[in-house]
DNA sequence: GTTTTTATTGACAGATCTGTCAATAAATGC
DNA sequence: GCATTTATTGACAGATCTGTCAATAAAAAC
């Protein structure tokens, strides 16, 4: 996918485009002229906006499932795996901001992704997250008394704030600032917000 | 607002619409269908389709900021506070949930909302929940290492994800689930997933 | 009881936007 | 060098959807 240089900028200019207007309010002339390609272009390399939609969101899943896996067999403690998905979500804000920004804002949520397919990525993202928390269970890292989905969920839930701020902000991720926002979650869901 | 009869119908059938479709899907032909009054009567009482959107969303904001303020001025314990505001959330998922799915989907992250009107309204929420956590670091409640806007974020972040999976889900809520929910996230936020 | 305001309707014009297509240029195969 | 496939263009038809409006009915005012 996308070795072609102009299919590439296409890819970028959709990036910008729905991050920029969402995308309901993208239009294919939009990206069309951002890519510097004409309007026809656009259809013969995705079939449309719906295609060109699918192919950037199954991208940042394939990213996001692979991390999760490579992080569930990695010889690390639960708190360190816990700790990466954080510095990965992180760095992918800071490498492509448009990705995470169309994420959060379409994919997170958005009435655009109530599907059977986007439900199942979702059950995913989730599933593997939680098989993290069930190894920290049996490891007698994490508490047994709560379930292991809802430590997901706080967890997960906690992270996508995070992200939202910096998106809605359009705020810029220093070296510092991360390694601080990886610490302030980590402390607060491992041992607690009490004093 | 929407003291009259066919206004209240209106109002009924885009919540219901809005939450099935989304903003970007709802064609004011079928809130009229569904309302079950003509096309033209929508635009009478209701100038157009941002309109109606805004009517709704603003009475979400007012009943939140509402309790929000009650909760701050409330003569509990901190950890009380934030079991209402839990317990708040659920309830409107309860005894409403088209609107509950309207505010996950639409307004918490949509692109819809990305106005300089729709940040301040955020930004209120997360400032009067920030005083509440801010109160409970004074008490010495709280832990103070951690800024209380990073509590906040954790903790808003948490119950987020519990509402969207209820939502995505479509499922109903328990008397004997809502109390779990409750105790959930209360116990993780406040003391921890750490065993 | 007449006038004025409000409620109510549905057709319509205007404004988009998408996806197609026929035409042309470039590249590739043979 | 010719044929076939691939790249590229922009105009256009078809399909929406929104908001307006003129017309009619009902209610209120006086």
């Amino acid at each position: 996918m996308a070795e072609n240089e102009k299919q590439e900028m296409i890819i970028d200019a959709a990036l910008e485009v729905f991050c920029d207007k969402g995308y309901a309010n993208t239009r294919m002339a939009d990206i069309a002229r951002v890519a510097g390609v004409s309007y026809g272009l656009v259809y013969h390399y995705f079939g449309g906006k719906e295609v060109l939609f699918d192919v950037i969101v199954e991208g940042w899943w394939k990213d996001l499932y692979k991390m999760l896996e490579a992080e569930e067999l990695s010889d690390v403690t639960v708190q360190q795996k816990l700790e990466h998905i954080i510095g990965f979500l992180l760095d992918r804000y800071q490498h492509s901001p448009n990705l995470v920004s169309i994420f959060i804002t379409e994919v997170s949520r958005g009435s655009v992704y109530h599907t059977a397919r986007g439900l199942a990525r979702f059950n995913r993202y989730f599933d593997l997250t939680e098989k993290i928390m069930k190894d920290g269970q049996e490891k007698g890292f994490l508490r047994k008394d709560v379930p292991p989905h809802y430590l997901t969920y706080i967890f997960l839930g906690a992270i996508e704030v995070f992200l939202s701020v910096l998106v809605l902000g359009k705020e810029s991720l220093t070296d510092h600032r991360r390694e601080r926002t990886i610490n302030g979650i980590i402390q607060v869901f491992v041992n607690g917000a009490r004093a």
